[in-house]
DNA sequence: AAAACGTGGTC
DNA sequence: TGACCAAGTTT
């Protein structure tokens, strides 16, 4: 079984390279923007292409130079993130074009060691833009490459403690010449043709150089841990009317789940939900609304039950009174649109 | 080093 | 419909 080439799979990209936002064509002059390289990055990690397509222009749009972003508040930033995910991207967003607007002289560095000292960007991210935006040979392994490699090595070492190994055996192909197109070439199959289920192997121009096609095992590959269970946490949230139509929400903390966004107040979220009023922000005659709102994250599965009361215009809570219409103006993570919808349609 | 960290689409 | 997964990083 040949070497999988370079060339082979650069031949299939000026074809098939799908056209994205932040993308020069292939064989195109112009020279890709650092700045919308990264930004597209940061967005795409654990993120769908088409999920990010509407941020990335309206991010584009509102901040045209890394200058404009470093200059905008950490709240608009979080605002216009809100519903993408993984917050804490938004945050590092926000520190690293400080630090690149500022230190760096509106510069972003052009090598993977440079890049890596950044906020927000990791070994994969900082290999990503060193190869797309610099034109580096730098070994760019993201889930797409990963899946890739063990089918054509035919790896049957589960992930992630095979990480290593597909990251070895990824570099043993990237190419000195066109490493930027290689490394989104490399993506692409992966994202068109060397797809998790159903894999279109007559379709790839490497189908003569997998072991795994040859084995004809393919669609099993890359072999996963087992994934941990993930827990139900419950509690209570709080809709608090106030007699000018207000409602009570608050900022939660600048660290940790869904850091510095907006949030409808609530007990905490443990095994239940807790029996009592203890935690409500006001005292007041709770109703409970009919039915609850639910929301996977990561690692839990959350039940809310909602309770709704209306207090004086005077009222004494901590938070934010924010009318209904204004909601928009805030960054609301997809959660506390839940629960608002779920308020507004029931109480 | 393992766990925390969001969300929406797919089959 | 629920499990799986997506251009990962941080602590």
């Amino acid at each position: 079984m040949g070497k999988p080439s370079a060339t082979v799979l650069l031949d299939w990209y000026d074809r098939h390279a799908r056209r994205l936002p932040w993308r020069v064509p292939p064989g195109h002059r112009r020279k890709p923007d650092p700045y919308r390289i990264w930004l597209s990055e940061v967005m795409l990690q654990q993120t769908t292409v088409v999920t990010v397509g509407p941020y990335f222009k309206s991010f584009l749009d509102r901040w045209p130079t890394v200058a404009d972003l470093a200059a905008a508040d950490l709240d608009a930033v979080l605002h216009a993130w809100a519903g993408l995910g993984y917050y804490a991207r938004a945050r590092n967003l926000h520190k690293c074009a400080i630090a690149v607007a500022g230190a760096h002289g509106g510069i972003f560095p052009d090598t993977e060691d440079g890049l890596r000292a950044l906020p927000g960007i990791g070994p994969y991210t900082a290999a990503a833009i060193a190869a797309i935006a610099f034109d580096r040979p730098a070994t760019v392994v993201d889930g797409n490459v990963e899946r890739v490699m063990a089918r054509l090595f035919a790896v049957e070492e589960s992930l992630p403690s095979a990480k290593p190994n597909l990251h070895q055996l990824a570099a043993g192909l990237t190419p000195q010449s066109r490493p930027g197109d290689y490394a989104q070439a490399v993506m692409d199959l992966g994202a068109i043709v060397c797809t998790p289920r159903a894999p279109k192997c007559l379709m790839c121009p490497w189908q003569g150089d997998c072991r795994a096609q040859s084995l004809d095992i393919a669609e099993s590959l890359p072999r996963r841990a087992p994934k941990a269970e993930r827990p139900l946490r419950q509690g209570v949230v709080f809709w608090t009317v106030r007699s000018d139509g207000a409602v009570l929400l608050r900022r939660r903390p600048e660290r940790g789940l869904l850091g510095g966004m907006i949030e409808v107040p609530s007990s905490d979220w443990g095994a239940r939900a807790p029996a009592d009023m203890a935690q409500a922000p006001v005292t007041a005659q709770w109703r409970e609304l009919p039915g609850q709102v639910s929301h996977g994250f990561t690692h839990f599965q959350l039940e809310l039950k909602v309770l709704a009361a209306r207090v004086r215009k005077n009222a004494k809570a901590e938070g934010i009174w924010i009318m209904p219409d204004a909601l928009g103006d805030h960054a609301l993570p997809t959660l506390t649109k839940k629960i608002v919808r779920h308020a507004l349609a029931h109480v």
